[in-house]
RNA sequence: GGAGGAGUGCCCGAGUGGUUAAAGGGGACGGGCUGUAAACCCGUUGGCUAUGCCUACGUUGGUUCAAAUCCAACCUCCUCCA
């Protein structure tokens, strides 16, 4: 189908969120009227959602933007199951607490993305450990465990994946397509949310929810997933040196943050823009055009627009302004990551291993000697190779800091306090 | 419950008494080339107060001058049988 009725639909296919969708022509002209309320669930097993959850994070918004209802599911009660789609082993179970924590920590991120409150097209925001750990085992095996088959349970792929590769699949996880499928039904009674949005991976989970909620309930429900995100060279996204890269002011710096958007492999620029920046559609043809060395023109937009998103507009653009003085001019830039040290530290010398350490760009004094050897270690900006380097009093600049480099991008400052 | 097989570093996987901090690959990181890209080439990839010491081959004990390697028990998984 190429021409949508909804402004919904249409949106969503002009930025490439499409990869699969159940009853197209019912759901767009539902959708047209308004009548669409859409979910996506999001487990809490971190204290930060990462890049690779931003793209049901902006479906959300191009919901909202189009005039209908999202909420945000959170996951307090699945992640105490734990989703084994994509995963080779058991997930490690996490505690209340940490699942209580990381859910605080996780609703900050939405704000910046949704509006929240009780108007027509206001977000909502839901935890479905609120009725699911309500449920009574028998009453609930009785009322739903009985439109499952193992038959067909057995064909998922994420069940398929670990039996084949002959690792473990518990029961408690093999329950966690029958939670989500709950979940759906659950949204539809409470807020009439008809359509559930995920990855491609999420398929299958959610098209169990909409059989459930048909035999129920004898509803009427959609789904809609987006490709998994991988760079064009096949890497899974959001993977960085210190590992994801989340959301999170507090887990991932704004600078780091624009500095992964930033680090976009060309074949990738035009697809990003779309899904993960709002400027218009003309506009991105225009930018994924440029060849060469000039789409870092392009690359710097995105990071820029990308990290507006999620850290406002003052972060981001301080994150641009530190990009372009460190890299184009070279310069001491006051926006990079910062690391406190105390003054007193200095007064016999600072092993430069121990700083690498402290700085967070090496996890241990030997990590820290390697890159020496390798030759990646700078000093306000001077190449070392002595592993045994002291940083003392005079290293430091006038406004009380020293750079330290690991490699042509990684930069800290160590401020002297 | 019975019989057989398996559990190795971030991941995959070789190794069946010493020369093994453990081949090879992947990933990751660093260097080179470049455009803060990709591809490619090179290097690194347990920790430490470091010519030595400690920790590590599912767990716990044992044999031995010496164990990832042999033995015992246990745990977990797989396959076949009941």
């Amino acid at each position: 189908m190429t021409s949508y009725k909804s402004d919904f639909l249409r949106t969503m296919s002009a930025r490439g969120y499409i990869h699969q969708c159940s009853n197209e022509e019912e759901l767009d002209a539902k959708a047209a009227k308004g009548e669409i309320t859409a979910y996506v669930g999001f487990d809490c097993t971190a204290k930060s959602l990462h890049v690779g959850n931003l793209l049901g994070i902006m479906m959300l918004r191009k919901l909202q933007q189009s005039g209908l209802k999202p909420i945000v599911l959170i996951g307090g009660g699945t992640t105490k199951v734990g989703d084994p789609s994509g995963k080779d082993e058991t997930r490690q179970l996490l505690s209340d607490e940490q699942i209580e924590a990381n859910k605080q920590s996780i609703r900050k991120v939405f704000e910046r993305f949704l509006t929240f409150g009780d108007g027509p097209s206001d977000a909502l925001m839901l935890d479905n450990a609120d009725w699911l750990l309500k449920l009574n085992y028998v009453d609930f095996l009785r009322d739903y465990g009985r439109h499952f088959t193992l038959n067909r349970m057995l064909t998922f792929e994420s069940v398929k994946q670990r039996l084949d590769r002959e690792q473990p699949l518990t029961f408690l996880e093999f329950n966690y397509m029958i939670f989500q499928a709950y979940d759906f039904l659950e949204l539809y009674r409470q807020t009439g949310c008809n359509l559930q949005m995920g990855g491609s991976d999420q398929w299958g989970n959610i098209i169990n929810g909409i059989e459930l909620g048909r035999r129920v309930e004898g509803a009427e429900l959609y789904a809609l997933t987006t490709a998994l995100l991988t760079t064009s060279s096949g890497a899974k996204m959001g993977k960085t040196a210190k590992g994801a890269v989340w959301l999170n002011e507090d887990m991932l710096s704004p600078y780091d943050y624009w500095q992964f958007w930033r680090n976009t492999e060309d074949a990738d620029v035009g697809r990003f823009l779309r899904l993960f920046t709002e400027l218009p559609l003309d506009e991105i043809e225009r930018l994924e055009k440029l060849e060469g060395a000039e789409l870092n023109e392009a690359k710097k937009i995105l990071a820029t627009e990308a990290c507006k998103m999620a850290h406002g507009e003052e972060k981001a653009a301080d994150a641009a302004e530190t990009a372009r003085k460190t890299f184009e001019q070279g310069h001491m830039a006051e926006g990079l990551p910062t690391v406190e040290i105390g003054a007193g530290e200095l007064d016999n010398g600072l092993g430069l291993l121990t700083a690498l350490v402290k700085a967070g760009l090496a996890g241990s004094n030997g990590e820290a000697r390697r890159h020496i050897r390798g030759g990646a270690v700078k000093v306000n900006d001077e190449k070392i190779d002595d592993e045994k380097a002291l940083l003392h009093g005079d290293d430091i600049s006038n406004e009380g800091i020293i750079k330290l480099s690991l490699g042509k991008k990684r930069h800290v400052l160590l401020k002297i306090v």
